[in-house]
DNA sequence: TTGTATGCGTTATCAT
DNA sequence: ATGATAACGCATACAA
């Protein structure tokens, strides 16, 4: 079966390519009325449509994007890409999702694929390890921006929740609630800015509000067997900062597992908002973050950047909110 | 800054581009050992990599893959999609991802630009209106499968789940607990054959096992207010087939606000399992899907297709299996 | 073993 | 108003 081409369409309308190819490109001025007609009768004949990979060759523009995530699975993820697709998909751009399980091998193997097809742009949450690649990609100006995190000394925008804040808002809501015995449940900080940030703001706070730190730092694999001996000695504080959504999964298969009475027994708030955590029982008190507004910000941003405004390199930070449910305990005393 | 291209290299090694063409695929035997070396320097000092955009022209293949979703929001998209990376990855391929809204105009759009762009295929979880389209596709011998659902009369194979025999699962475990009121949830039937096969199971059921049959068919936009209705005048049948887990959502946030006691006064299976079912308060009993069987057949399908064996057309189906948790109630009169 | 020439399907420059 | 021709960056048949 072969493909038509403009070639085609030009002999069937007797005319030549470079007519046919001005009236694809809407040049109508330059062609007479009847000849416009030809070329559209033998189009529609032909059922001629352009082949984009050669006119990318030509123009250089693919109008295609590469989004690059640690695993498309992560509710913010999710959340990222349907966003950034909403605005791709209206400028007329396609996007490529990559997932690099957190591997840095992974994301430079994609990066380099993704310029060699010739992607006009990339918006990626950066695994940590990639320094080098990055900054070579932001010295030749290749569109880029982060997402989630940044790389220190990188030269590249990132479009990142306020994460101290979020903190520090779980925080002071547990603190004017009355409670003093306040956790931190959290996966492996490690090189990850975002966990980073979360933890160091909470020893912050723990210190400007008088509070002992109760850090609980552990593989998400090793969750549930960690905070179901804690439950089981009774060693579990009083209530918990979870750091993410997934953190929040297992703690919340411990407590109905040992029966953990949630607010009773251990209040929660946690960082990131998730569906079910307005119909669970109890309702889960989360500060949340605008993963919409993160995205389109950032691709946003992208496609400033595609349109040759100079590459900005700041940290654009987005603020948390409050969404008050039933997971915290309110002590009356207090 | 000019792209270096594969005329760069041959200068730089003092070959012609044939020669470094050769070497840069792998053709070693067709050139002396020395030469071989001197472009492997020129390529490494001029960090040259290929322009794919130039390659797909040549060569007719561009490894990309589309895939057409309704919303990649979805639990099972986005597990599909995962799955369907992780396959097209393992063979050096990349993934478009659209999202349709199960707007059958945008799904029109995605595939003629995808098209467009040379995509060597596409899975496509298929709105009901563009059956020319796709029929024609499938003349012209494109690569396309489906997945979660067909068309009628369109010979595009499809991979999707045994919607008959997850109901029938569903209704079997409800009788076996005693159950005789047994009702069905689902976002209104329309054009889509997967809630239709469920839809139209569950009524012939209600037939074999002669229960009489308590269909609710809502707009998810109007289930919550529908159901709170229901509750209000007690009128919520004893137990519920929840046709998905969007379904679920509804419904689950009705239970709370009306505080409808589960399994107590209400027992709930759904289909389509989703990840707080397990540790929510009551546990939801599912029939669950391999949703990642399911993507991971379908881009093995798409494989085969475009590496030249015929299009099968028939519908593979996928088994699905009851997760017992503790959303029935179990009737110990009967 | 290496090079020349041509084509893939476009766009764009420059004539006519 | 229209057409011939040269790129774009690569692969390949054919020569040398």
């Amino acid at each position: 079966m072969k493909n038509v081409t403009i070639n085609d369409v030009a002999h069937e309308a007797n005319v030549s390519k470079s007519t046919v190819s001005h009236y694809l490109n809407g040049h109508f001025t330059k062609m007479g009325p009847e000849t416009r007609d030809r070329i559209a009768r033998a189009v529609s004949k032909l059922d001629y449509s352009p082949n984009h990979i050669a006119k990318s060759l030509k123009n250089k523009r693919t109008m295609t994007i590469g989004v690059i995530v640690a695993n498309i699975l992560h509710n913010f993820s999710t959340r990222v890409i349907r966003s950034i697709e909403d605005f791709a998909h209206g400028h007329g751009y396609h996007v490529i999702v990559c997932n690099t399980d957190n591997s840095s091998d992974k994301e430079a193997d994609y990066i380099r694929m993704l310029m060699a097809k010739q992607v006009d742009g990339l918006v990626v949450i950066p695994t940590a390890k990639n320094e080098a690649l990055f900054t070579e990609l932001a010295e030749k100006d290749y569109p880029v921006v982060f997402i989630d995190r940044y790389i220190e000394g990188v030269p590249i925008q990132s479009h990142m929740l306020d994460n101290r804040m979020s903190v520090k808002m779980a925080f002071n809501h547990l603190y004017e609630k009355g409670h003093r015995e306040i956790g931190f449940l959290t996966e492996p900080v490690e090189a990850i800015v975002a966990r980073q940030e979360r933890y160091d703001a909470y020893l912050e706070f723990c210190g400007s509000y008088g509070t002992h730190p109760i850090p609980i730092q552990v593989e998400k694999e090793e969750m549930v067997p960690e905070l179901e001996q804690s439950a089981a000695q009774g060693s579990l504080p009083a209530c918990l900062i979870v750091a993410n959504d997934l953190a929040l999964f297992e703690l919340l298969k411990v407590a109905k597992q040992r029966d953990v009475r949630i607010p009773g027994e251990l209040s929660i708030i946690s960082i990131d908002d998730i569906e079910f955590a307005d119909f669970f029982n109890p309702g889960i008190t989360v500060i949340a973050q605008p993963a919409v507004e993160i995205g389109t910000a950032a691709v946003s941003a992208l496609f400033e950047m595609m349109n040759g405004r100079k590459n900005a390199t700041g940290i654009e930070r987005f603020q948390p909110y409050l969404i008050e449910r039933e997971s915290v305990k309110q002590y009356e005393g207090q």
